[in-house]
DNA sequence: TCGCTCGCTGGA
DNA sequence: CCAGCGAGCGAT
């Protein structure tokens, strides 16, 4: 008797834990750990992954596994290992690590169907339910739960005269396509097309296609367009047996109708050189090193990046290439696809969810050799791989904001220990996190200080918008932007307009009485949409028409403040009519491959300006693009998070080099209200080292990163006392439990302290090495197991948060 | 006394 | 997470 520990698909704490289940006959060595089995889970069927097979079990009801879902593990041992690993470093559930490191279509869909037990009992239905079944046996429940015949329904399952069948399904299907074979002797094949009625026109078309080509499979819709028929001819010789059709599976291509143009190494530069000898040298001796490589804008690290995979490919090993959010740059996937053509896959949020699938089985299947993808492709299934690159490591969305809370540096720098690879983490900006550590030597630093064609860094001029205020200007574009505007018009050459993220939409104001529209469920005002002029919450959705008068006052003098791209493209057209604007932003990129479609424009210059929020900061290289204008520098630089001056520093200084990548020099004018910020300062001068041991001076001074870590609880609940109080609680026992270097500041309140009805408190924890940490935060979460489920309380704990928020 | 809602609990 | 069950309460 052999039997298998299954951890099953349901989010709860009793159950985050393993299952034992008996493995039938007919599968004894053939379900292995890491695939996907439906099992009995109480009164219904579940999903769950084995993790384990073993020869007894403490358990006398054991019951067998009711189906298997994969033929070969879904999970390899590795992922199973970094499974086990994630739950203890971001206390998440078990089934939350795996589901999380393979693609959505995996994950089960749960339906219940309502069957009806046997043909004899329809006559006698309840009036109400024998519609449902009057030409079929089964119906979904959930169709039968919208309609008022939900308690019929429940009379006649009691009656024994309709069953509950429990359906655990796959959310994807695998695409195929139908291919047509001749099935018969081409002899066979000529004597029917000879024999063939006048009538039979198209059939005998078919059949001399069949005896021309003889043996081929072609595909039906092929066979369709090539000789101009219908599929009923065609069906009528399958019927006929003459033809075979059969389904053969195929992947969806996203990039199907693209071709790459097939690109050489390039020649390396001296400095590049002496950067990849490193990594090179790593490859070669197959040691696990991580390699911070800070390199400024346009300084090539792409290059690097691409011929160290080559080394990595010519081992005969695997790579990953993770990117913050590859549907934004299109230009990356080209570099890859262009220089590895199919032996890439890749992997990002623009994909449908059976795209993804069918890339990721790619990877599974061995049949490419890189991936290059967002966070999650870090789980990629290779099994021999060779190293892990990270670029543009200092974005925040290498951080998951939701349970399991990873970071995807930390995963790959555990994947890599264990297959013994480097990793190389690659920015114009790195992380101070990062960059201590290379300061520490835990990271090898790699630098790359000029760019590749000498082209010296754009001259950056920074305008206090206050000065154009008090000199009467009361637009968003200071003179000094507005005429570099109107001279690249003239000179035929590109500009690129930046807001900042949290500037994309404007708030309401009274004029009258200052009171700002807020939302009604959360802490945070509404944001105005243009389109069907409504006012949006962002964060519980909330919607309701653009106000006629102040709610407070009745003032009829309401107005709109801070700046969308919407009214900038307005203001824009206005003091530069003949301006050819593409604007990008959540509004206009919303469709998938709109995004690509824009940047495509602008890269044939249809258009003099592109305007866009943060999308538009990373990875675009046009040659023609000689001015860069951020429009408000420090909407970012004022928001309660400790990393605020950092992300603004490596905004701009991520911004800046979109500008004079190629021949032509380049420009960039910053606006900001507080031109005095050294972050915004030492970014115009492009001083990394300035601002990095400056941040590290104020993180020091506030035990912040890096020099302590951190650990957020963040505490929901209706009520706000309640909330307040399990937050006091839980403070004061981990100041009990922790040792005195820990630093515990909390109960606050969360920088929006109100979302969808529900007060947040959040308590904070420092510390440098603390054994006891995850045991108590475990404990918090034993602790408060039954308020979560049946009190609407929420406690969230995230290890090493990326923001306060 | 029936029937429904609520909250609790087990799940191998 | 969720089906199934028992407790408890209001309607008949």
């Amino acid at each position: 008797m052999r039997f298998a520990s299954v951890i099953v698909d349901v989010k709860a704490m009793q159950t985050d834990r393993a299952f034992d289940y008996l493995i039938p006959e007919k599968w004894t060595g053939f379900i292995k750990p890491g695939m996907r089995v439906i099992v009995p889970f109480g009164p219904r069927k579940v999903q769950g992954f084995v993790i384990g097979i073993k020869n007894e079990s403490e358990f006398d009801r054991v019951k067998p596994i009711a189906e298997v879902m994969d033929i070969t593990p879904a999970l390899t041992k590795e992922l199973l290992d970094i499974g086990h690993w994630l739950t203890q470093t971001t206390l998440c559930f078990k089934i939350s690590a795996f589901q999380a490191m393979l693609p959505a279509a995996m994950k089960a869909r749960y339906e219940k169907e309502i069957v009806l037990v046997s043909d004899e009992y329809r006559p006698n239905l309840h009036p109400k339910v024998l519609p449902w079944f009057q030409s079929r046996r089964s119906v979904y429940w959930k169709d039968i739960e919208k309609s008022d015949s939900v308690k019929e329904f429940q009379m006649e399952i009691e009656r024994g005269v309709l069953e509950v069948i429990y359906q655990v399904k796959q959310k994807n299907k695998k695409k195929t396509q139908k291919y047509i074979t001749s099935n018969a002797e081409i002899a066979e094949l000529k004597k029917e097309s000879e024999s063939g009625s006048a009538q039979a026109a198209k059939q005998k078309l078919i059949l001399d296609y069949f005896i021309n080509n003889s043996g081929i499979s072609v595909p039906l819709q092929e066979l369709l367009l090539h000789l101009n028929i219908t599929d009923s001819p065609v069906k009528t010789l399958i019927k006929k047996k003459l033809l075979r059709e059969e389904n053969v599976e195929i992947y969806r291509d996203p990039y199907e109708d693209r071709t790459f143009k097939k690109t050489e190494p390039l020649a390396l530069t001296a400095e590049q050189q002496t950067a990849i000898s490193p990594i090179l040298n790593s490859v070669e001796q197959n040691r696990h090193d991580v390699f911070l490589m800070y390199g400024v804008t346009g300084s090539g690290k792409t290059e690097v990046y691409l011929q160290s995979i080559e080394s990595v490919l010519n081992q005969g090993k695997e790579a990953i290439v993770l990117v913050p959010e590859i549907s934004l740059t299109p230009q990356m996937v080209n570099r890859f696809k262009g220089r590895f053509g199919s032996l890439v896959a890749v992997l990002h949020s623009g994909l449908s969810v059976g795209e993804k699938y069918d890339e990721w089985r790619k990877i599974h299947r061995g049949e490419v050799k890189l991936v290059v993808g967002a966070r999650s492709a870090v789980f990629a299934p290779f099994t021999n791989l060779g190293m892990i690159i990270i670029d543009e490591e200092h974005e925040g969305s290498y951080k998951q904001e939701e349970n399991p809370r990873y970071h995807a540096r930390d995963v790959a720098i555990y994947r890599a220990k264990f297959h013994q690879c480097p990793v190389v983490l690659g920015s114009a900006t790195p992380s101070l996190e990062s960059f201590a550590r290379a300061g520490k030597e835990v990271y090898q630093l790699i630098s790359l200080k000029e760019r590749v064609n000498q082209r010296p860094l754009p001259q950056v001029e920074v305008i206090d918008m206050r000065d154009e205020l008090r000199s009467g200007n009361r637009t968003m574009f200071s003179s000094s932007l507005l005429e570099k505007l109107q001279d690249r018009i003239a000179k035929k050459e590109q500009s690129v307009l930046f807001l900042n993220k949290r500037g994309y939409s404007s708030f309401v104001m009274c004029r009258d009485c200052g009171c700002v529209t807020g939302c009604p469920h959360c802490e945070i005002s509404l944001t105005y949409h243009k389109h069907g002029s409504q006012l949006k919450c962002h964060y519980c959705g909330h919607e309701e028409p653009m106000p006629k008068v102040c709610s407070e006052c009745s003032s009829e003098h309401i107005r709109f403040f801070g700046t969308g791209t919407q009214r900038v493209e307005e203001e824009l057209a206005k003091v530069l009519p003949e301006a050819r604007i593409i604007r990008m932003d959540v509004d206009t990129t919303g469709r998938k491959g709109s995004h690509e479609k824009l940047l495509t424009q602008f890269g044939n210059k249809e258009a003099d300006i592109l305007l866009g929020t943060q999308m538009i900061a990373k990875g675009l290289d046009f040659p023609d693009v000689t001015l860069v204008g951020v429009l408000t520098a420090d909407t970012m630089l004022h928001l309660p998070d400790f990393r605020s001056s950092e992300k603004t520093f490596q905004l701009l200084t991520q911004v800046s080099g979109r500008a004079g990548r190629h021949e032509l020099p380049g420009e960039v004018v910053i606006q900001s209200y507080s031109p005095e910020h050294y972050s915004i300062q030492l970014a115009s001068h492009h001083d990394y080292d300035s601002f990095y041991q400056q941040e590290m001076l104020t993180r020091k001074q506030h035990a912040y990163p890096p020099f302590y870590y951190l650990a957020l609880v963040t505490v929901s609940h209706p009520d706000l006392l309640k909330a307040v109080s399990v937050t006091e609680k839980i403070a004061k026992h981990l100041n009990q439990r922790l040792s005195d270097t820990v630093k515990i500041l909390g109960p606050v309140a969360s920088p929006i302290p109100r979302i969808n009805d529900r007060y947040r408190y959040q308590c904070m924890i420092k510390y440098k090495r603390e054994e006891n940490l995850h045991a108590s935060l475990k404990m918090i979460i034993e602790r408060y197991q039954q308020d979560m489920n049946k009190n609407q309380l929420s406690i969230s704990i995230d290890l090493n948060p990326n923001t306060m928020m």
